[in-house]
RNA sequence: GCCGGGUUGGCGGAAUGGCAGACGCGGUGGUCUCAAACACCACUGUCCGAGAGGGCGUGUGGGUUCGAAUCCCACACCCGGCACCA
C-alpha cells in the first residue's frame, strides 16, 4: 500500500452536497401502502419547531435512524414519518416579542428544521410530513373533541386548579413538577376556574393492567413512572353517619382494619363537603381558615413537616362499629380531589392523623399490635389487631388478634354486610385537564348559547379557525387571548340560531400530539381524521424513540387516545407503540448544557468541523442509547479517522464488482459473516454501541487482509468491504455511499439489501479451549469446535502448563464443557 | 418513606454462569517529515519481576457453585419515579 492510500481522504462537504442531491432526487424511502413487503412503522417523538436543530435532537434522530434503515436492508416496507409538534408557547412569545404572527416563527423554523434533517442524512418519508398547526390538521383534532365530548369523556367541570402566573395559564396534574411549572419553573398556585377536562381515570384500570403487556418491550423506567403515576390502591369506601343529615359521610381508607382506632374525622377545607357540613356557630373561624389555606402556594402545601391546622366544623359522626360519637373536623391535609375528600381520622395507625390528633388534643387508640421494640409515633406496619373492640367495647364486629390482611377482609365483610361500606379501587390518576387560556393551540370546538349552554359545533363547520391576531393582543392577561378577538367570539347558537359566543380556550398541545402518529398513515385524507384501514395496517408503532420526560406525559395521554379510538371501532389495537426506547441527553462536562452555564455545544458547529457521518457514529457509538452522553468525553475526531480507515478500504479492492466469494480467504469470509451476523442481533436488541464495535472489528480484520496475506485481490476482501458499506450505511450513509460507488456499485447503498448470512460459515475452525486448575486459568488450546469432552480432558491433562501447575497434587475430579472449557479440580 | 434502575481500567463502555476489560478515547514509544500537525504501526487493568512468569482485581461483606462482574442475602453509595393520595 503507498503512502499516498494511508493518508487518503474524501472532503466532506463535497460528499455531503453531491449525496444529498441525489437522495433528494431519487427518495429512497417513500412509504407505499400498497407493498407487498412485510410493514414496519418506526416512530420518533416529533419535535416542537424551536429552531435549528440541537444535539438532543442529533442524537435521538440518529439511533432512529439506524432502525429505519435496517429495515429497509432487510426488505420490510418501513414507515419512518417526520412532522413538527407546532402549538405551543414559544411562538407566542416569539410574536410578542416581535409583533408577528406566530406562525411567522412557527413555519419559519420548520424550514430551517427541515433542511438540517435532510443535510442529517435521516431517511423519513418527507412525503408525509404535516404540522399540528395546520388547520388540515387541528380541523380533526378539534373534530376528536367533540367525538370525545359526545361520548361524556370530554366535560367542563368549576374546581381548583393549577395556575402558572407566569405563563397565565392553568396547568395539568402532570405539568406541574414539585410545585413549579414544568415548562418555565414559575410556582404554581391553585385557582377555581370552570375548565375541561378529559375523563383519563375512566381508563385507569386499563392503562395500568396493560403496563404488564408493555412491559417486556418498553424501559422499565417508563413503566415504573406510569405505574406510580396511576397509583393504584385497594381498601374501602364507609359511611359515617352525621347528626342532623340524611346522607352519611363517606371516606375512602387503605386500612378499614383500623376503623376500631377512629377518633375523629377530617375533611378536605376546599370541599363542597366541609362548607355543606360546618354549623353556623363554626362557620366565620371556618371560613377564615379556608381563605388562609387558599394563600398557600403548592411548596407551602407540599411541606409534610409543618404543623397540622385545621378547624372543627361542630358537627358529629358514628363510627359504624363501635357507635362512637366523633367529632368532624376540617383541614387542608386532605385532598379534595383523592377518594371523597374525607378520610377517617385514625392517629394509631397513621403519622399525620397522629400529628393532628396531638395538635388537637384528640384521642388515640392503638389497633395494631406493634413489636416490642417499636420506638415510632403511629404503627402502620404488620402485626395482630388489638383494641378492635377495646375491651369493655360492645361491638358486632371483633376483629382481635388477626392479621392486618384477615382484619381487612374481615372488617369489609362486615361493612358490606351492614351496608355502611364496601370494598374499593381508588387512583391517583385525576382527569386530564386540557383547556389553556392561551392564542397559539387548536380552539375548543364548543358554543357557548345562553339557551342552549355547551353546544358542540357541527362538523361540517370544522375546523374553528384561529383568528389573525398578532403582536401585542396576545400578551397574557388571564384569560385567554380569543377573548380579544370581538367579531369571532360573537358567534351564532348552532341549535337556535341565536346569539352564543364561542369558547375562548384552545387545547393543551398534548391533545394534537396523543393521535398525530395516526395521521401519518393517512395525512392528506381530506373526509376523516385517519383511514382506518391503513393505520391497521401500519399500526401499532413497531418502536417509538423519545425523551424520558415524556414518560407519564405524552405516553400516558397516546394510550388514552388509542383505547378510547379503539372503543369507537375507528383502530382494532388498544396499544399505539408496541416497543419502545428512551434516548439519554447530550451533556457537556458532566452538565446539562445551558446558556447560563456556558457549556452549550453547537450542533451545526461540529458537523462543520466532522461532517455528518462523524457526528452521528460518535453518538451512536458513545454508549447504550438510553444513557446520558457527555460530550466532553467523546471523540468525534476518531470516529472520522474511523471512516476514513473504512473508506480507504473500498479504494484499496482489486477484484470486479459481482466477483463471487466463494474461493476467498476463510478467515476473512468467517469475520464478514459473524459481524452480519451479530450486527443484526445486536440491532434487534437495541445495541446500538456494540453494532458499531462490530463493523470496527472487521474494518480491522479487511485492512490486514488486504496489508498481509491474502492481500487486496482476494474475493473475500471485496465481499467484507461491501459488507462494511451496507452495515456503515446505517450510522454514516455519506461514507457509505462514497464506498459503495468505489467499489463500482450503483447507489443507493442504502437499498442494496441485507447480505444472506451463510450459517457455514459461522461456525469456526478452531476455537480456544481454556483449561483452569482450581478454576484459574493455566493453559488454552486450539481445538476443533466439535472436540469430545473425553479428547479435550486428555489434551488438557497433557499439556505441560497443566502438569505444572498440578504439581504432582491428585486430580480429585474434572469439569468439561468442551469445546469451551475444561476446569481441573485438584487436591 | 415506597417503587424502579445502577456501581467494571485514566475515560466512554464490552462480557448475563465458563479467557474480565471487546471496540473506542486518552497515554507511551516508534515510522513518515527539515520540523510540526495529520496519518500509520506497536504497547497500554494493577502490583512484583530484567525476563520467563507470578500475585491481585468488576462498590462492601457474606452465601450458592468445580467455576460468579453475572445467581441469592445483607449493606453502602449514585440516578430516576411517587409522596400529607389516607
Amino acid at each position: 500500500m503507498s503512502e499516498q492510500d494511508e493518508r487518503a481522504t474524501y472532503d466532506i462537504e463535497s460528499t455531503q452536497a453531491k449525496w444529498r442531491k441525489i437522495w433528494d432526487e431519487s427518495d429512497p424511502f417513500t412509504a407505499h401502502d400498497d407493498s407487498a413487503r412485510e410493514k414496519r412503522y418506526a416512530l420518533t417523538m416529533f419535535p416542537y419547531p424551536s429552531g435549528d436543530l440541537h444535539m438532543g435532537h442529533a442524537e435521538v434522530f440518529a439511533l432512529h435512524d439506524v432502525v429505519a434503515r435496517y429495515w429497509w436492508q432487510r426488505g420490510y416496507e418501513v414507515l419512518n414519518p417526520m412532522g413538527f409538534d407546532s402549538f405551543g408557547l414559544p411562538a407566542e412569545n416569539a410574536a410578542i416579542k416581535n409583533d408577528e404572527h406566530p406562525a411567522t416563527y412557527t413555519y419559519g423554523n420548520i424550514e430551517t428544521s427541515i433542511q438540517s434533517c435532510r443535510n442529517y442524512a435521516l431517511s423519513f418519508d418527507w412525503s408525509r410530513t404535516f404540522n399540528t398547526s395546520d388547520p388540515e390538521y387541528y380541523r380533526w383534532t378539534q373534530w376528536l373533541f367533540l367525538k370525545f365530548m359526545e361520548r361524556g369523556l370530554a366535560y367542563r367541570k368549576n374546581s381548583p386548579v393549577n395556575w402558572c402566573p407566569n405563563d397565565q395559564t392553568v396547568l395539568a396534574n402532570e405539568q406541574v413538577v414539585d410545585g413549579h411549572c414544568e415548562r418555565c419553573g414559575a410556582e404554581v398556585t391553585k385557582r377555581e376556574l370552570t375548565q375541561w377536562y378529559f375523563r383519563i381515570t375512566e381508563y385507569a384500570e386499563e392503562l395500568l393492567s396493560d403496563l404488564d403487556v408493555l412491559a417486556p418491550t418498553w424501559p422499565d423506567r417508563v413503566i415504573t413512572a406510569q405505574r406510580n403515576w396511576i397509583g393504584r390502591s385497594e381498601g374501602a369506601h364507609v359511611d359515617f353517619a352525621v347528626d342532623g343529615r340524611d346522607e352519611p359521610m363517606t371516606v375512602y381508607t387503605t386500612r378499614p382494619d383500623t376503623i376500631f382506632g377512629t377518633t375523629f374525622m377530617v375533611v378536605a377545607v376546599d370541599s363542597p363537603l366541609a362548607d355543606e357540613l360546618v354549623t353556623d356557630a363554626q362557620r366565620p373561624a371556618f371560613e377564615a381558615y379556608r381563605e388562609e389555606t387558599r394563600k398557600e402556594t403548592e411548596i407551602e402545601r407540599l411541606s409534610t413537616d409543618r404543623p397540622k391546622t385545621g378547624v372543627d366544623l361542630g358537627v358529629t359522626a358514628t363510627n359504624p362499629v363501635t357507635g362512637d360519637r366523633i367529632p368532624v373536623w376540617a383541614t387542608d391535609y386532605v385532598l379534595a380531589d383523592y377518594g371523597t375528600g374525607a378520610v377517617m381520622g385514625v392517629p394509631g395507625g397513621d403519622q399525620r392523623d397522629w400529628e393532628f390528633a396531638t395538635e388537637m388534643g384528640l384521642t388515640i387508640i392503638r389497633t395494631t399490635q406493634p413489636p416490642a421494640d417499636f420506638e415510632g409515633e403511629a404503627f402502620h406496619g404488620e402485626g395482630p389487631a388489638i383494641n378492635s373492640p377495646a375491651p369493655g367495647v360492645d361491638s358486632p364486629l371483633d376483629i382481635n388478634g388477626l392479621s392486618v390482611a384477615e382484619a381487612k377482609r374481615a372488617t369489609i365483610a362486615f361493612l358490606e354486610e351492614q351496608g355502611s361500606g364496601k370494598g374499593a379501587i381508588n387512583y391517583r390518576l385525576r382527569d386530564w385537564l386540557l383547556s389553556r387560556q392561551r392564542y397559539w393551540g387548536a380552539p375548543i370546538p364548543v358554543v357557548h348559547c345562553p339557551e342552549h349552554g355547551e353546544v358542540p359545533v357541527p362538523e361540517d363547520q370544522l375546523p374553528v379557525r384561529l383568528p389573525e391576531l398578532r403582536g401585542a393582543d396576545l400578551k397574557p392577561k388571564g384569560v385567554s387571548p380569543l377573548a380579544a378577538a370581538t367579531d369571532w367570539v360573537q358567534t351564532t347558537c348552532p341549535t337556535c340560531g341565536g346569539p352564543a359566543t364561542r369558547d375562548t380556550d384552545t387545547m393543551d398541545t398534548f391533545v394534537d400530539s396523543s393521535w398525530y402518529m395516526f395521521r401519518y398513515c393517512s395525512p392528506d385524507d381530506e373526509t376523516q381524521a385517519f383511514d382506518t384501514d391503513l393505520v391497521n395496517q401500519w399500526m401499532p408503532c413497531d418502536i417509538y424513540i423519545g425523551g424520558v420526560e415524556h414518560a407519564v406525559l405524552h405516553l400516558l395521554y397516546a394510550r388514552f387516545f388509542t383505547k378510547v379510538l379503539a372503543d369507537m371501532g375507528l383502530v382494532d389495537f388498544r396499544e399505539p407503540f408496541s416497543a419502545q426506547l428512551n434516548q439519554g441527553f447530550v451533556i457537556n462536562r458532566g452538565k446539562k448544557m445551558s446558556k447560563s452555564l456556558g457549556n452549550g455545544v453547537r450542533l451545526g458547529d461540529q458537523l462543520a468541523e466532522f461532517g455528518v457521518d462523524a457526528v452521528r457514529l460518535t453518538l451512536v457509538f458513545a454508549g447504550p442509547p438510553e444513557d446520558d452522553i457527555d460530550w466532553a468525553d467523546m471523540s468525534p475526531n476518531g470516529s472520522l479517522r474511523f471512516l476514513q480507515r473504512a473508506w480507504r478500504l473500498s479504494g484499496d479492492v482489486t477484484s470486479a464488482p459481482g466477483t463471487d466469494p466463494a474461493g476467498g480467504d476463510v478467515a476473512l469470509r468467517r469475520a464478514t459473516h459473524r459481524a452480519l451476523h451479530d450486527a443484526a442481533e445486536l440491532v434487534e436488541l437495541h445495541r446500538f454501541n456494540v453494532m458499531v464495535a462490530k463493523i470496527m472489528e472487521l474494518v480491522n480484520a479487511t485492512r490486514k487482509a488486504i496489508d498481509s496475506d491474502p492481500g487486496p485481490g482476494d474475493p473475500a476482501v471485496r465481499e467484507a468491504a461491501e459488507a462494511v458499506a451496507i452495515m456503515l450505511s446505517l450510522v454514516a450513509p455519506y461514507t457509505a455511499e462514497e464506498m459503495w460507488e468505489r467499489l463500482g456499485h450503483q447507489p443507493s447503498v442504502a437499498r442494496a439489501g441485507w447480505p444472506a448470512v451463510d450459517e457455514a460459515l459461522l461456525v469456526e475452525e478452531s476455537v480456544t479451549a481454556v483449561v483452569q486448575v482450581q478454576g484459574k486459568v493455566k493453559a488454552r488450546l486450539e481445538v476443533a469446535p466439535d472436540v469430545s469432552d473425553a479428547d479435550l480432558e486428555a489434551a488438557a491433562l497433557a499439556d505441560p502448563a497443566v502438569q505444572r501447575a498440578l504439581d504432582g497434587k491428585a486430580v480429585r475430579k474434572v469439569i468439561v464443557r468442551a469445546p469451551k472449557l475444561v476446569n481441573i479440580v485438584a487436591g
